[in-house]
DNA sequence: AATATTTTTGTACACGTGTACATTTGTCAT
DNA sequence: ATGACAAATGTACACGTGTACAAAAATATT
């Protein structure tokens, strides 16, 4: 009660001007990259900020600005351990740019376009989505508004919005491929038929090549894919032909190979061979050693980065795609 | 060419206001809970704001509150899935209250001072930390500019921030007699002597508990508390004369048990008793069927938010702590 | 030395909103 | 009808910053 308890205002750049003897335009030209101020005065500005604690505030800035450094990551569950790989790569990506990553996990696909218009209030400087494609009428209404929208591993072919997606179809043509060449006549794909896009591509992908080299082919539906539905199918699976199964994700491969496991199959001389996709931490763990195709997530970021701040620069670009390349890493699991 | 383009002005509470023939407060209050306006007015600028398609500009607003809805998520690496779970359980629960979550992971421990002193640029309304406990000072910082922090499952006593901390002690006392009581008389720990909070806690009170019951103990160091180091330590623990272990966290615990059937133990008959704790997704996994304390990730979540928004209305609040209860999961592990 | 040119500085306005204050309108008891 | 009071509205300022414009200072050119 003896100190006398300041309203705790933060310090302005009026204060630091006043405390630098300069104007306060100074200041702001100081912490402004580009702005024209002569070497004497941006060193009174920075020891005056630096002794009264004095940092720029985001909020006043990107009111002018009209963009914050804020970027939406629209993303799904992160049940599936590969969601959590991309938020990670793109969370640390922003960051080493100087852009903050507002993390939106989304179930229903409702959310999406609710969250996407909450986040247009706060200008922010762009949108990725890993999730269900947000409807064409609202990356209209962002690209309205100037804000760029980037789309990983979506089919949706909108005007101003750039898509990342990774190689699917080669990586499930070489999938067969692998599975022939090591004398497989009897394949099986398991996948989802609805739902993820990528899930869908790598399906066909593998069926019309399946076709191609004129094998025997087995589709295997699932409502999802994820372990729950792996370890499902999987059991019906010991009982069919095949010799060879691709799972369109790692996540279900899993539980594939727990489900034959469980039924007495060898997990280290595995009699049905299993590729899966994404090389999700599991995938390494020494219960699956699940050979799959790893995504090359850290130039998905970048690209998506690289989109969108071009973007911020010229809005009327056309839209862009980037394919990025898949890498076979291989494991017991298809030997 | 032909269409003239107007500048891609936002549209703003002035427009409102024009179009609805009232003054722009009526707009304002209209948007502004608790705030007076008459119906009839409201329904009109409710009107006039569809038609224009107008939304509150975030951060004009939060410029005049002094606060944004903006809460920053400070977390270590998302390898573990046990982060990932507390993630999605922290996003979905900020959102749900209308905040949104900035999400910050961290690889060393000066990107937490970082992160957390550009989110003050931001006038976030607070923030949620659940990797390394950021320095003392750092928190005082904030408590200075008013700034709410909430640490999760870290031990730091700090004036004016408050904890949630999952009943570690519980846990691993638990654990301990749920071995001594299945006849075991040789226990054994597996834990890093550094990093986590939690781990060191959980540790040391399975220990303290094990002398209390006067069985025999040994204690297995690894560097960190992760798949790896269970992997590695495991096949050691093989040679071991332990009936029984208990891994500080899952993580660790799936690497133990592939360790252990590498070789040749039996999954479904596991010799040597292993709990595990945090109840994460793989624990479920039909590879592992570990037994694990389950963390009550919703209780967290609700008692973080909760003191996030008690300290914002009074921010000299004294420093508070909850904990937060475990559930024990039987499954194979430990029969 | 005088002039032309560049660089630096300060002033003043703009960004879009919330709200204190004074004013007007409406309500109700007298 | 009048006054007392509550509710609604409008005006004007504040939040903290970037930058156009003009003025001043420094530098280069003749």
């Amino acid at each position: 009660m003896s100190d006398p308890v300041f309203p705790k205002r933060a310090v302005t750049s009026h204060d630091v001007a006043r405390h630098a003897g300069v104007s306060r335009a100074a200041v702001s030209r100081t912490f402004t990259p580009n702005a024209s101020v002569s070497e004497e005065t941006r060193q009174k500005v920075i020891k005056a900020a630096n002794e009264l604690g004095y940092r720029v505030n985001y909020l006043a800035r990107s009111l002018i600005n009209k963009r914050s450094d804020l970027v939406g990551v629209v993303a799904a569950g992160l049940d599936n351990p590969f969601r959590t790989m991309q938020i990670d790569h793109l969370t640390r990506g922003l960051l080493a740019r100087d852009l903050r990553p507002i993390l939106l996990p989304t179930s229903r696909s409702e959310d999406v376009t609710t969250f996407i218009r909450q986040l247009l209030q706060y200008s922010v400087s762009g949108v990725i989505v890993t999730s269900d494609a947000p409807p064409t009428e609202l990356c209209e209404e962002c690209a309205g508004n100037g804000i760029p929208i980037v789309l990983i591993n979506k089919g949706e072919n909108i005007p101003l919005v750039d898509r990342v997606v990774n190689d699917d179809e080669v990586a499930a043509r070489a999938a067969a491929d692998y599975f022939f060449d090591a004398g497989c006549r009897r394949l099986a794909v398991m996948a989802s038929p609805h739902l993820s896009f990528t899930g869908r591509t790598r399906r066909q992908a593998f069926v019309a090549r399946a076709e191609e080299l004129g094998v025997a082919l087995e589709v295997i539906d699932v409502p999802i894919n994820d372990y729950k539905s792996g370890f499902e199918q999987g059991a019906a699976l010991a009982e069919s032909a095949a010799e060879a199964l691709f799972c369109v994700n790692d996540y279900m491969a899993c539980g594939v190979i727990d489900a034959l496991a469980r039924l007495g199959r060898d997990r280290d001389r595995p009699d049905l061979r299993i590729i899966g996709h994404d090389d999700i931490p599991q995938a390494g763990w020494d219960a699956y050693r699940l050979t799959t195709f790893a995504q090359a997530c850290d130039l998905q970021t970048e690209a998506a980065i690289d989109f969108l701040e071009s973007r911020i620069a010229d809005p009327d670009l056309p839209a862009r795609l980037e394919t990025t390349p898949v890498r076979l890493v291989e494991r017991v699991s298809a030997a």
